[in-house]
RNA sequence: CGGGACGUCGCCUAGCGGCUAUGGCGCCUGCUUUGGGAGCAGGAUAUCGAUGGUUCGAGUCCAUUCGUCCCGACCA
C-alpha cells in the first residue's frame, strides 16, 4: 500500500478522552476512529489488524474440527421468548418490532439462534457431536462503555457452539476449547491467564474466563502465586475460620450511636470477626415464562470483617438482579438500619447466610433497635436462612487449595468458555433420540473471544512513548518501506519487487521530510522497516530496523526480497516458539 | 440510572459580558530544504453542539436539550 493513497491518517495529538494509551495510539495511528459511545469504525490499518486475529482464530478454530457459519444478527423475539431471556435480560438488549408489528432484537449473542437451527438438523445421536463457530458482530447496549475498544456496545466477536450427547462430550470439546484458546493468544502475542468465572446470564455451571492482566482491566483476579489457583473475585473462595464455642445466652445491649461495624468494635472491644454484619439488598426475580418481576429484599449476613461478593449473593437467592436497599424497604420488613439482624424480622424477605457466620457462634448482632444490639447471638437458635458462600476474596486471604496468601490482580476478560449444559437444549427443545429410542436433551458449550477487545489489548501490550509495535502476526503490514530519496524510480521498483515476493508492504511514498515519516512509522508500529535514503542507496543498500528492539541491519538491495523474506520468517519464528500449549486437567 | 467534567475549523487550544473569535498542528500556492514531526512568503477553513432566555451587547450568564468522557451502579 502506497501511504500516498492510503484513506486514513495519522494525528500528532490525541483527540480528548484517549485516556489510556493503546486506544490513545489506535486513534492516533488511523487505526480506528469513534462514531459514537461505545461504537467504532475500523480504519484500514486496524481492518487488517483485525482480520489476522480473525484468521488466527479460524485457523485454531479449524483445528479442533470447527465448521464456520453465519448466523443472522436481527433475531425474532420467540425464540428468546423460548428460553426466557426475552424477559430475564434487561436495557442491555434492544427491541424493536418489523413493519407487521412482530417483536424483534439485535441478537447480543446466538445461543437460541444456534439452538433454533441446531435442532432441525439434530435427531439422533449419531449426529452428535457437532461444532460451530461464527464471527459476528454483537451489539449490546452497554450502559457505560469505556475505554477504547476494551468495553464497547457494537462488537465483533467469534462465538463457538458445541453439541455433545453427553457430558463426557462437551468435557472433550471444552478442553479443546481451553487448549485452542491459548493457543490463539499466544499466537496473538497476548499473555493470558484462564481463571474459574461465573457463568452470569449464560448459566450452566463450569466456565473460564481468559483475562489479560493489565491495570486497565475491570474484572478483579484472584490467584495464588503459590500453588497457581486462579478465580475471578465473583467466583473465588478462600479458607475461612470458624469459631465454634458453646452457646451462651443472648442478650440486649445498650449501643448507643454506632451504626458502624468499626464503631461497635471499638465500644465493645470485640474483635470485627466476632460480629454479623447485615447487608440488605433488592432482589428482582423474573419469571422465565412470562416476564413476571417480583422484588425482594435480601439480607446478607457476613461477618464483620468481610464484605458480600455481589455476585455470590446473587448466585445464591437466583435473583436476576440485585441493587442496594433503601432504609425505607429495610424498615417495612421490621429492621433498623445500622442496628439491623434478621432476629425480629418480618415481611418478605430472604436471608442468605454466610458459612463463617453459621458456624461460628456467640456473635454480635443488631436488635433491630435503635441504639441496641445484641451480644451471643447464634444462627439455627435466633435466626435461620439459607448458608451460602457469600464473601469476598481479599488481598492476603488464605488460598483454597494450599492455604498461601493470595494475591489480587485488574484484568480484561478477552475470552470465555462455559459448559452450558441443557439450560438451551432443554427449553427450546433441541433433543436427539438415543440408542434406546429416548428423547435426550442435547449437551451444550459456548466459547467466544472479543475480537476487537483483542486488538485493543495487544496495543496495551506493545506500545512505547513514539507508537504501537505490535507483533508481526497482528501487525496491519508485515515491513514499512520509509522513502527518503528524491528520485522514486529506485523506492517503487523495491516496493513492487517486495509485493511481487508476497510480502506486505507499507510503502510510504509521500513527499514529506524524513522526521515525519519515521514518526509515522514508529506510530504505527509495523514490525520491520526499511530505510532508503541517499546515504544507503550509494552503498547499493538499505537499512533494516525492528520496531520492537529497535536492532538495526543493513541488506544489499539485489535478493532484497529474499533477506526479507527471512526476517519476517524470523520474527513469526519467535511467535511460534511461544505459542502456548495448555491443557485442562 | 446517580455523581462529576467537557463541547470553539480536520486535531489540539486561547477566551472569564464589550470592536472583525486566539494561536499551534494539519490543509492549499510558490520558492527553498530532504536521515527524526524543516524554513520563508502568501492563502483557505468556525452557523463557538442545539434551542430558548437575561442584556444596549452572549462563545462567555441562566434554563432546557443533545452529545462525549470520567467515577459509581451495571455488564460478557
Amino acid at each position: 500500500m502506497r501511504m500516498s493513497s492510503m484513506f486514513s491518517r495519522t494525528l500528532r495529538e490525541a483527540p480528548n478522552g484517549a485516556d489510556c494509551k493503546g486506544y490513545e495510539y489506535l486513534l492516533r495511528a488511523g487505526y480506528i476512529r469513534q462514531m459514537g459511545a461505545g461504537i467504532f469504525s475500523l480504519l484500514p490499518l486496524g481492518f487488517r489488524a483485525t482480520q489476522k486475529i480473525q484468521n488466527i482464530v479460524r485457523d485454531e478454530m479449524n483445528a479442533i474440527g470447527a465448521e464456520e457459519i453465519l448466523m443472522p444478527l436481527v433475531n425474532p423475539a420467540d425464540i428468546w421468548k423460548e428460553t426466557g431471556r426475552y424477559y430475564s435480560i434487561d436495557k442491555e438488549m434492544s427491541r424493536f418490532q418489523d413493519r407487521v408489528g412482530r417483536d424483534m432484537v439485535l441478537a447480543m449473542t446466538h445461543e437460541e439462534a444456534v439452538t433454533d437451527i441446531a435442532r432441525g438438523e439434530i435427531d439422533s445421536y449419531k449426529r452428535l457431536p457437532l461444532l460451530v463457530y461464527q464471527i459476528q458482530t454483537k451489539w449490546r447496549d452497554d450502559p457505560r462503555p469505556r475505554a477504547g475498544l476494551i468495553r464497547v456496545r457494537e462488537f465483533t466477536m467469534k462465538d463457538s457452539y458445541s453439541f455433545d450427547r453427553d457430558w463426557e462430550g462437551l468435557d472433550k470439546v471444552y478442553k479443546a476449547h481451553y487448549k485452542a484458546y491459548f493457543r490463539i493468544y499466544s499466537r496473538c502475542g497476548l499473555p493470558v491467564i484462564a481463571v474459574g468465572a461465573d457463568s452470569g446470564m449464560m448459566g450452566g455451571k463450569v466456565s473460564h474466563e481468559y483475562m489479560y492482566l493489565s491495570p486497565i482491566g475491570e474484572d478483579t483476579i484472584i490467584y495464588c502465586p503459590e500453588c497457581g489457583y486462579t478465580a475471578n473475585r465473583q467466583v473465588a473462595s478462600f479458607q475461612k475460620e470458624y469459631y465454634p464455642e458453646e452457646m451462651k445466652t443472648i442478650e440486649k445491649i445498650a449501643t448507643p450511636e454506632t451504626k458502624t461495624i468499626e464503631e461497635l468494635s471499638a465500644l465493645l472491644n470485640v474483635e470485627k470477626s466476632r460480629m454479623a454484619k447485615a447487608v440488605f439488598m433488592v432482589g428482582t426475580f423474573i419469571d422465565d415464562t412470562n416476564g413476571e418481576e417480583e422484588t425482594k429484599l435480601v439480607v446478607a449476613i457476613i461477618r464483620g470483617d468481610m464484605d458480600v461478593e455481589e455476585s455470590k449473593l446473587s448466585n445464591a437467592v437466583k435473583a436476576n438482579a440485585l441493587r442496594p436497599a433503601h432504609e425505607e424497604e429495610i424498615a417495612e420488613c421490621g429492621m433498623v438500619a445500622g442496628y439491623a439482624s434478621p432476629i425480629g424480622a418480618k415481611g418478605k424477605y430472604v436471608v442468605i447466610v454466610d458459612d463463617t457466620v453459621a458456624k461460628s457462634n456467640n456473635l454480635v448482632a443488631g436488635a433491630n433497635e435503635e441504639g441496641y444490639h445484641y451480644i451471643n447471638t447464634n444462627f439455627g437458635r435466633d435466626y435461620t436462612g439459607t448458608v451460602a458462600d457469600i464473601a469476598s476474596a481479599k488481598d492476603g486471604y488464605k488460598c483454597p487449595v494450599c492455604g498461601k496468601p493470595l494475591n489480587v490482580s485488574k484484568g480484561v476478560e478477552v475470552g470465555n468458555i462455559f459448559q452450558l449444559g441443557t439450560r438451551y437444549s432443554a427449553a427450546m427443545n433441541c433433543f436427539y433420540q438415543d440408542e434406546t429410542g429416548k428423547q435426550q436433551p442435547v449437551i451444550m458449550g459456548s466459547y467466544g473471544i472479543g475480537i476487537g477487545r483483542l486488538l485493543a489489548c495487544l496495543a496495551e501490550e506493545y506500545n512505547d512513548e513514539s507508537g504501537l509495535k505490535l507483533p508481526i502476526s497482528v501487525a496491519p503490514y508485515q515491513v514499512h518501506l520509509v522513502s527518503l530519496v528524491k528520485d522514486t524510480a529506485i523506492a517503487d521498483k523495491i516496493y513492487e519487487d517486495l509485493v511481487a515476493a508476497g510480502i506486505e508492504v507499507l510503502y510510504d511514498d509521500r513527499k514529506d521530510t524524513a522526521g515525519v515519516k519515521f514518526a509515522d512509522a514508529d506510530l504505527i508500529g509495523v514490525p520491520i522497516r526499511l530505510t532508503l535514503g541517499n546515504r544507503s542507496i550509494k552503498e547499493g543498500k538499505v537499512e533494516v530496523k525492528l520496531r520492537a528492539t529497535g536492532e538495526v541491519t543493513s541488506y544489499a538491495i539485489e535478493d532484497l526480497a529474499a533477506e526479507i523474506k527471512a526476517e519476517i520468517a524470523k520474527e513469526q519464528k519467535k511467535i511460534d516458539e511461544a505459542i502456548v500449549e495448555k491443557e485442562l486437567n
